[in-house]
DNA sequence: TCGACGTTGACACCGAGTGCCAATCTTGGC
DNA sequence: GCCAAGATTGGCACTCGGTGTCAACGTCGA
């Protein structure tokens, strides 16, 4: 049980990460996000403030360490859709995953839920695990449209081009964040109103809200 | 030039938060948001740190104060949008106020917007203010897609309703608030693109972004 | 003039986060 | 086995945002 000294230092390091995420995630749903300070964490952890820090860049990093990972599989997924599948169709496919997820572990993901909504302290984070989604998602969705847009050139290619082709590639960016950011918020909509009602059914909900914004 | 004692209290409080708002926002385009202590700003406004407290709650209630004026003037706007009219439509119309405003003050409203989108320190605050617009506005839009089901009702009526009309309502308010945060998305899309080139028109990447996500 | 009330500034305190330094532990070379 | 190099750790002191407390000051009405 012997590994490489490399890998082996960062495998503690792993280990130790993830240890004091359990620790802190407890704290965090017995006692809330602010009420729980680094003290206690580190104290539950059993090391010292200041070498809870050398893990952890801030408290908030508790929390976006989480969220972090499960992005590298809705990207995964996104590409994965089949190309006929509009933009649109190919998010909420994508989201499965966050979903079954959710659904799986229903009363942790409520609470964390609620708690991700009510502590002002934890939004900054949610805005930047929101902003690193979408700059996953974007590239993926923006290559669906141009690819398309190319179908429909083909198509009918009497229109009025090669004015402003620059333009037309940051529209597409933009058109395309503009989607991955709508979703998003639909998605995260479809969330909060499922961590309220007890009963809801998330995948519907989240059916219903990106349903409303958009034909799925 | 006398008023009465009660108005004139407040009047002189307003003028003081006024007041310490310029010089902040003097000196948050001078030095950047984090780098700008409280101290300084106190300094400046000529008091004493902790009396800058009274006057605002937090550092960021300086940020908050400014958004928190112009949400009344959309939801104004789009009540009194023709019912007719989408809620896509109706949201879009209502945002040209802040499009307008904007536009009207391109420079300072550039860097404002390049520090709302950099600074990670204020992004709580750009968050609970998307938060009060998403309340202010998702009553409005929830009203006209009822009024809209209304009529398809009267005129379609042979469908199996009556079943599950609670958790219709719940719905409605559902799809309202995804409407409202995805529309409230675009809109901010847009303005960072627009915050970034220095060409571009708003009014257009407003009406791409919202183009792009569902039909206008 | 006196007293009530609101405003102000100063001080002490808390929690998050950082820089610095000394103690300790691990690792590899001899 | 021993010792030096390097990484890990903990303690300390500090900054900054934010809060509670208290004494001093000014303004108003009686």
């Amino acid at each position: 049980m012997n590994e490489t000294s490399g890998t082996l230092r960062d495998h503690a390091r792993e280990a130790v990460r993830a240890e004091v995420q359990r620790q802190a995630w407890l704290l965090f749903s017995e006692h809330g996000y602010e009420s729980t300070t680094v003290d206690r964490i580190a104290a539950a952890s059993g090391m010292s403030r200041r070498t809870f820090f050398r893990y952890f860049a801030s408290k908030d990093d508790l929390v976006l360490a989480r969220m972090v990972e499960s992005g590298d599989a809705v990207v995964a997924a996104l590409v994965a859709r089949p190309a006929a599948e509009s933009p649109w169709q190919a998010l909420r496919a994508s989201f499965q995953s966050i979903v079954d997820a959710q659904v799986a572990h229903a009363d942790r993901s409520r609470a964390l839920q609620v708690m991700l909504r009510d502590e002002p302290a934890v939004r900054a984070t949610v805005e930047e695990w929101r902003r690193r989604w979408t700059a996953l998602l974007t590239p993926a969705v923006a290559a669906r449209l141009e690819s398309a847009e190319g179908r429909a050139e083909g198509r009918a290619e009497g229109r009025a081009e090669g004015r402003a082709e620059g333009r037309a590639d940051d529209d597409t960016r933009l058109r395309a964040e503009a989607l991955v950011r709508s979703a998003l918020e639909c998605l995260e909509s479809a969330q909060d109103a499922w961590a309220e009602r007890e009963d809801g059914d998330l995948d519907r909900l989240v059916d219903v809200t990106m349903g409303a914004v958009a034909p799925l």
